[in-house]
DNA sequence: CGCATTAGTTGTACGACTGAACTATTACCC
DNA sequence: GGGTAATAGTTCAGTCGTACAACTAATGCG
């Protein structure tokens, strides 16, 4: 019993647990959730087994457990012009297990519920003005939101699978502390109690929630599996997506991007440093330098640029910045979210010509640079996918 | 048969593929395997069941083939002064199996052969100067090498389980292909059949496999499993190693910290660039602010600093560039090795300083800075470990 | 209407892990 | 010195999940 003790500890450290009978049964339920949610078009129960390499057999007694649990639903059979039986498309069950995204933000508090399908079942977003609020008033507030949420989604027979809460600051998900958040004056808290839910809910960062939001893909575009996604506000976050995963660093605090060095000579930083990218590209030093008062609504300034009254220049710096993480990181695609979509008209020039100079593997691989494709408070829809994925990765737990 | 052609790459694609009943052995036999190769002392069956998770019956049968297959060895039972039957301690079999690391640098060729326990059973160097050369001669020569020791270590009865060869340059590991090697002045080239070796060899860039020699952690320092490995020489290159395994990008063209940019009205950059890093902490950029000839050896300018006759003046670009690369990828502990292990006492102060002032999570956690532990040529070590580590993750292959 | 074709199901076989009982070997204590 | 407790390792029946093959189901086509 002692020694047993230790097992889960050391277990945890190397990554890897020992695998029994019914691991395999979750690994290769997993492996057929997969492959009905992330198909293309709708597959069949023999579809899924030429794509996983399982047995028809073993696909079938898989699926049925799916379908059971509320997780995969049947569309009617559908003869498709050619010979045989008709396959039975298999598809994400509607409104029957949600995901909760929660945020915070210097502007808005938000709740928002989706279902397995993508679609918002459910959501509540209350403007505000949150710049250095009372942590506790804040977030029992949204605590009430998200409740009128969970009960909405209860009252039509949905489950509740879980929450994330984005929080625009220094957040280690493990701990599920909020070490600081400039912007709303809030620093060394621990956020979830004081949501008084009762609900599995972790806190992330809103970058990294938000760059998840941009794996769903826009109309036209796919989504590609790995890139950085750069979110331009007043400060400037960054997240890291590799394989369709975030890449977290050690504690959750990487793409700091916004206090990357543009010229060690430039402006004091609100960090306390100099030269830092923010200074040139973050929302107040453009507005400042199209002649607006820093705290302008971003409309103002596109409504200057297209009317020729003003020229960006935060290209050359946000390029810079993105150049050394290209070099750091190699990663080919950079999506840019917040303020930067509705500018990249105006900075693509810029940040291109800065890629070009400066990545070293650039005339061995194509650099994409593109606009995030994802809504407006992308980090709730970030936030509840990732809750969603976390039931696709261990759909066992609701067999 | 159409239809389950496209099995194999989707399951690529999703990372994940089918698991058998043969899978789960696979899997433990590599659990039982690391547990046996990265306990801190001899683990017996029973510690290993312990330790794992795995009953008892299960770890005997496993073991047994590890033992069969010449990768675990038993040494003799220790009564350890406590009751009961006395454990049979298991360790890494000696001289069964053996990783190849392989390198080509602008001053030598080497080869050199490990076996499990990680000692060196074999070896070559032969120094030189590689500036400029011809691939295809330079390959055949480090080939011959190769085949000199293959031929020793199989002679005294032991199997090369694969080899690992590491370049200077832009290397792409999953197609084989050296992009470009400047100091090498090579570029565009498949290296590894002009090896001529029969034997699984694959390519990678020097300062990652160096990275990875330092998993071996040194006498009194045990390794972290998580850092930042910066090798300074004439060119500067880095390796993110994020629980023990390397974090490659997209192509494995990540860490290229020496055109990180420091400051925008700098020197020019070989690259084209200007201010980059490279151009203030790279070996001839030390050598000439320290008064010496660009290409002098590293020990005459450590003798200068140690007698006070220059200052070196490098560690604050440096401190600059690591803040960025911390600030993007949060990674907290950094190893400096190449040149800067030995200059570390010099550069030590300004780059904790620069970390400290640029780095946005500095207060909340510390930072550690610290010289490799690897010998001379890590590379080569870091190379066969990794070909070992490729024997541990599959040892069903052995079996 | 029968045949070819494809989808899905059923049943047997096999392989891998578990738990419990068993053997092996030592220390400790009276 | 012998009995007892303790620990290591082995044996064996039991259980579970997948594979394979044979089967049923449903459709198109000639």
């Amino acid at each position: 019993m002692t020694t047993a003790g230790t097992a889960p500890e050391t277990a945890a450290r190397s990554g890897s647990a020992a695998a029994r009978q019914h691991s395999l049964r979750e690994h290769n339920l997993e492996l057929v959730a997969r492959a009905v949610f992330e198909g293309p078009e709708p597959l069949s129960r023999a579809g899924v087994a030429a794509s996983t390499g399982l047995a028809r057999a073993t696909v079938s007694t898989l699926v049925d457990q799916l379908v059971a649990a509320g997780l995969v639903r049947e569309l009617p059979a559908v003869t498709g012009g050619r010979a045989g039986r008709p396959a039975v498309p298999l598809v994400p069950a509607r409104r029957t297990v949600v995901g909760l995204g929660l945020e915070v933000n210097v502007d808005y508090l938000g709740v928002r519920a989706l279902d397995l399908t993508g679609e918002v079942v459910a959501e509540r977003v209350l403007p505000g003005s949150f710049h250095d609020s009372d942590p506790a008033a804040v977030l029992g507030r949204l605590g009430e939101l998200a409740r009128e949420v969970s009960h909405e989604v209860t009252a039509a027979g949905m489950t509740v699978a879980g929450g994330r809460l984005a929080l625009p600051g220094l957040v280690d998900p493990r701990a599920g502390l909020l070490q600081v958040a400039p912007n709303l004056g809030w620093s060394s808290l621990e956020p979830v109690p004081l949501l008084g839910l009762d609900l599995d809910v972790r806190v992330a960062n809103e970058a990294k929630l938000a760059a998840l939001a941009e794996l769903a893909g826009g109309s036209d575009v796919a989504a590609p599996d790995s890139f950085v996604f750069v979110s331009g506000d007043v400060g400037i976050g960054a997240a890291i997506v590799v394989d369709r995963r975030l890449f977290l660093g050690e504690r959750g605090w990487n793409g700091e991007i916004g206090h990357v060095v543009v010229d060690p000579a430039g402006p004091r930083c609100s960090c306390g440093a100099f030269g830092c990218l923010e200074q040139y590209a973050g929302k107040e030093a453009m507005m400042r330098a199209a002649g607006l008062p820093p705290d302008a609504p971003l409309t103002d300034l596109v409504a200057r640029l297209r009317a020729g009254d003003a020229e960006l220049t935060a290209g050359r710096a946000l390029g810079s910045a993105l150049a050394d993480f290209v070099n750091l990181i190699d990663i080919g695609t950079i999506v840019l979210g917040g303020a930067y979509t509705d500018l990249l008209p105006w900075l693509r020039v810029d940040v291109e010509a800065a890629l070009g100079e400066r990545v070293l593997a650039a005339p061995f691989v194509e650099l994409q640079v593109r606009a995030a494709q994802a809504g407006p408070h992308a980090a709730l829809t970030g936030g509840a996918r990732e809750v969603l994925a976390q039931v696709l990765a261990d759909p066992s737990a609701w067999v």
